[in-house]
DNA sequence: ACCCTTGTACGACATGGATCGAACGACGTC
DNA sequence: GACGTCGTTCGATCCATGTCGTACAAGGGT
């Protein structure tokens, strides 16, 4: 599998994005991307078994959340923080600027 | 049932508002309100059940999305803009700038 | 008082999807 | 070519939740 699928700019929904981002560990795997770049499938530090992680990255890559490029054995993600934006000004990056760093939205500062 | 639970503005969590939106029924609920502000349930004109919409006003409360009144024998239903806003700054406004009229994401040869 | 409208509560059901383990395929290294 | 690494695919499982119908509660109008 040489090529793998990625939606175009035109084809991001807002559902489709809104959906990808709702669960947890995507959202914590588009939080390290955001912070980290393009880093690798095992790099992630997500904890779950990898099949699953397969799972949650090709539906973050069909949401139009990130994009995939294969390096030899490995498959290096990284944000399309570009196209999502240029589709949804502000939605991305708020979420990123947001990322609760686990779960410090209790007590206000 | 006089008085409805709502979550007070900082325990309004980035997940728990994700996944509420992420669900196109609630997406419409949310975009209905934004455009119509302060609305009876069966004002929202969406094609579920009375049970069913119920549920999801229930999961956009709870979320932090919305807030609800009584009035006589029906339920006033808006959304918290400011409250959200003030959590989480530029999110809910651009769902709502963007809510797709339906579905356009087709095709864009 | 009666009834109608409005919405909620409850139980049942079906589907989606998050999860895992095991087997497999693609690449690089030896 | 043999082996190890990295990731995908497949099948199974299990839980959350979206959906509905029915029954019920609260208010207003006649």
């Amino acid at each position: 599998m040489r090529t793998i699928a990625h939606p175009v700019t035109d084809q991001i929904t807002m559902s489709g994005l809104l959906h990808a981002l709702s669960d947890p560990v995507r959202l914590e795997i588009v939080r390290t991307l955001g912070h980290c770049g393009e880093t690798s499938c095992g790099g992630l530090g997500v904890s779950v078994s990898k099949s699953t992680l397969t799972h949650h990255l090709k539906v973050l890559r069909d949401a139009g959340v990130t994009q995939t490029r294969c390096q030899g054995v490995q498959r290096l993600v990284s944000l399309r923080e570009d196209d999502v934006e240029a589709r949804f000004p502000g939605l991305l990056s708020c979420v990123l600027a947001h990322h609760e760093p686990g779960n410090t939205q209790a007590g206000v500062p």
